[in-house]
DNA sequence: AGGGTGATGACATCTGGTGCCATCACCGTA
DNA sequence: TACGGTGATGGCACCAGATGTCATCACCCT
């Protein structure tokens, strides 16, 4: 691909990073990562649209919510809004696998210390939200039914995720979003 | 109060408003929000803290997030989670009474057309979120029950709202949030 | 060897956002 | 009446994020 140093977008992701981690994202300024990087502040912006976008995997990031979707298109066409979501669900904590941990921990610990980083990452994940709606309305399930469905799967595994992250924490994600499954259900139950 | 023209705050919102639905939010500068408020960039920025919250009332923007606390607060004592969230959510949608309503569409609708403003409305849910899932834990429930009753009812309300906005939509807030959260319940029951 | 292509560098420019100091209107007090 | 205090505003400089434009360079293909 690249005819120069291979990669140079993995390579800006890990100084951002790392950098955020040293200064703290608001003293780092893109110069400073595409420095750290072997690149100009151009070219930073020739891969991400900014420079919040850099923790967030820029276009690529909608791998995530691709996974969402085909996770829920696997699902039985007769299964209930709540089951297939939950498909949806295993198979977002399927692409989160251990070896990933580390790494999340690192990008989470950013993220928790800066509203600005937080405000992106929730526009990323009502856009996966988004999607599963779509996808359950394409199932035939109604408004405002399908966007519930979604939104409230999402907080599933926003809230399995954010204990997946947790220092200390050793139960794989898989198990924790059903965890998280089984108390909403608990806790909507009339 | 003021010395000066009274209600600075309140000409620039009005100003900002006006020119995001003439020109949209990209193509609407800071100074020329100021300029039409008859004020400079600089006492723009004194009033808030950037140029999206404008449109999100600022520190008063907290307001909303008092008003579910203290619906929050006043569920029995022994209610059940959700039921005390449904609370909330009835306080919350008093909050937004039919003369608000024009005013919310607009509004909506500049939103709804700018990413970057949607950013914002997350986060301000997000911290209403929050403060429920807070609320709960001081009421007793546990997580991580207490932050998916919170998400959970959040999304009720942001359904309720969305469809309260919707043009045409005739029904008050009230109304919708109990029919949502019904649905919701319809939806998680097992 | 030469042209095409795509990523990068260099430069200019706009705008959001902040720090600093001056100014001005009003208020209380002597 | 005079005077100083207070709080909101204006003006200015400045940094950093973000974008448009053109030049450059490495590689590929013919």
């Amino acid at each position: 691909m690249s005819r120069w140093e291979p990669n140079a977008r993995g390579r800006l992701e890990q100084a951002a990073l790392d950098l955020f981690e040293e200064r703290g994202f608001d003293q780092t300024t893109v110069e400073d990562i595409a420095t750290r990087a072997g690149l100009t502040k151009r070219t930073f912006f020739r891969h991400f649209a900014d420079k919040r976008e850099v923790l967030f995997g820029g276009d690529p990031g909608s791998a995530l919510r691709e996974v969402f979707v085909t996770g829920l298109a696997a699902a039985p066409p007769d299964a209930a809004p709540l089951d297939a979501v939950a498909a949806a669900l295993d198979a977002g904590a399927d692409f989160f696998t251990e070896e990933r941990r580390p790494f999340a921990r690192r990008r989470q610990r950013v993220v928790g210390a800066h509203p600005e980083l937080q405000e992106r990452e929730l526009v990323k994940l009502a856009s996966i939200s988004s999607a599963l709606a779509e996808g359950l309305r394409e199932r035939g399930v109604d408004e405002p039914a399908a966007s519930l469905a979604a939104e409230t799967g999402l907080a599933v595994f926003r809230v399995a995720f954010e204990r997946w992250v947790a220092p200390g924490e050793e139960r794989d994600l898989t198990a924790l979003t059903r965890d998280s499954l089984a108390t909403l259900r608990a806790v909507a139950a009339v």
